[in-house]
DNA sequence: AGTCGCTTTGACCATTTGGTAAAAACCACG
DNA sequence: CGTGGTTTTTACCAAATGGTCAAAGCGACT
């Protein structure tokens, strides 16, 4: 008895049907969420049987497990790369650029962890306290050093990080909202928004100042 | 039969039980989506029996419409008061507060949007494209006469009012996320959260010019 | 007190859904 | 080409779930 739990090394199609399987699945539980999600449809989209489905993953909370570890790890990948050497403005630019383009080429992802984390995170709130915690308090300690060292406005760094997720994520959650009113024209809103981010985080909305329109 | 359909004024009790139903609905709901959610969770959070629940409701469906319909307008009321006669910045300020606040006093009405936006909004595509679009649409009209007239920087208005969506909503929709990071600690988070967006939409995140720390 | 209409209950159903068992089909390799 | 392990299928379950129905209970008003 193979039964994907076994930890050798795995076939050609094992492989080949474990990817298939974690694609389909990414697909329905991010647009249905836990519950809402069956094993017919997974197996459906997945062009398998269900009970060949279930000889490759142990039931639907293992192949949802999987799924929820794997993303973590790419989703925070973004913040790692965050330079404590760098310039902090030109750093939390580049930081949400990148969050930003996630959310464009990973919607699905993106659907997956928030409905995740509606639901009140059962699957996956011991990572939160752990691993993404640890490293959120470690970057929250870099962008209060550059506050402290007088190159960044007096801002909470968490709540800075926060905010950084919430407008980018904003894009891959609620997007048939943001395409119902913007018009279900081409995605050339995700331009659209990284130049409105751009601006907001960088100098506000402040107006410019009378006499200066038009080229500082 | 009277079954709730009817238009008729409601009994006492009709009146009693179905506001009962409702409030059990949205905690239930909002908790685990339209799908995750049982009518017999429902019932007995309602502290009703099942058939008696369906005295009172066609069905599921009816009376997760039911909620979404009575949320949407409370959910926009914030926008509404958006005065385009007032002091650009302090309106929006104001605006988003508004916003926030309903975050911190409404988390379960935030979170049964966000699960509907998540699933593709099966069950209020019409709303949004039709009431929701109009009111932004006006609002962002707003928006750009400021900017036009040079009261306020020149950002694209509905992708300010995205984050401005965004990050109040994020407060209620990620609380886990929130407390898991920022500690269980009590609610003061929300505060912060206030202090942090407002000085992020007035005046960005570049640091006081050198000389001028401390008392502009 | 009696009665008519509103409300509640208990017993049931048909479907859906996660999951299993065992036989059949397949495939790589000697 | 046969054989041993790997895959896949066919036939089933038991539990959960949305929903129905007819009978019983209750309440307000005459």
């Amino acid at each position: 008895m193979a039964r994907a739990a076994a930890k050798k090394t795995p076939t050609r199609i094992q492989r080949q049907k474990t990817r298939a399987i974690l694609d389909a699945a990414l697909e329905v539980f991010s647009q249905h969420g836990f519950r809402g999600a069956t094993l017919d449809q997974i197996a459906d989209a997945a062009g398998l049987s269900k009970p060949n489905l279930l000889y490759y993953f142990e039931g639907k909370e293992a192949i949802h497990r999987t799924l929820l570890h794997r993303l973590l790890d790419t989703w925070l990948d973004p913040l790692r790369q965050l330079d404590p050497a760098g310039e902090p403005l030109r750093e939390i630019r580049a930081y949400l650029l990148r969050k930003l383009e996630m959310s464009r080429d990973y919607p699905r992802e993106s659907r997956l962890f928030a409905n995740e984390m509606l639901q009140g995170a059962p699957r996956i709130s011991d990572e939160i306290q752990g691993e993404l915690k640890a490293l959120v308090d470690e970057k929250a300690q870099v962008i209060r050093g550059w506050v402290e060292a007088g190159r960044l406005a007096p801002v909470d760094p968490y709540h800075l990080i926060f905010s950084i997720w919430a407008t980018t994520q904003h894009y891959a959650d609620f997007e048939v909202q943001v395409r119902g009113i913007l018009g279900a024209g081409a995605d050339g809103h995700f331009h659209d928004a990284a130049r409105f981010l751009t601006q907001l985080y960088t100098g506000g909305l402040k107006p410019p100042a009378a006499g200066a329109r038009r080229r500082p």
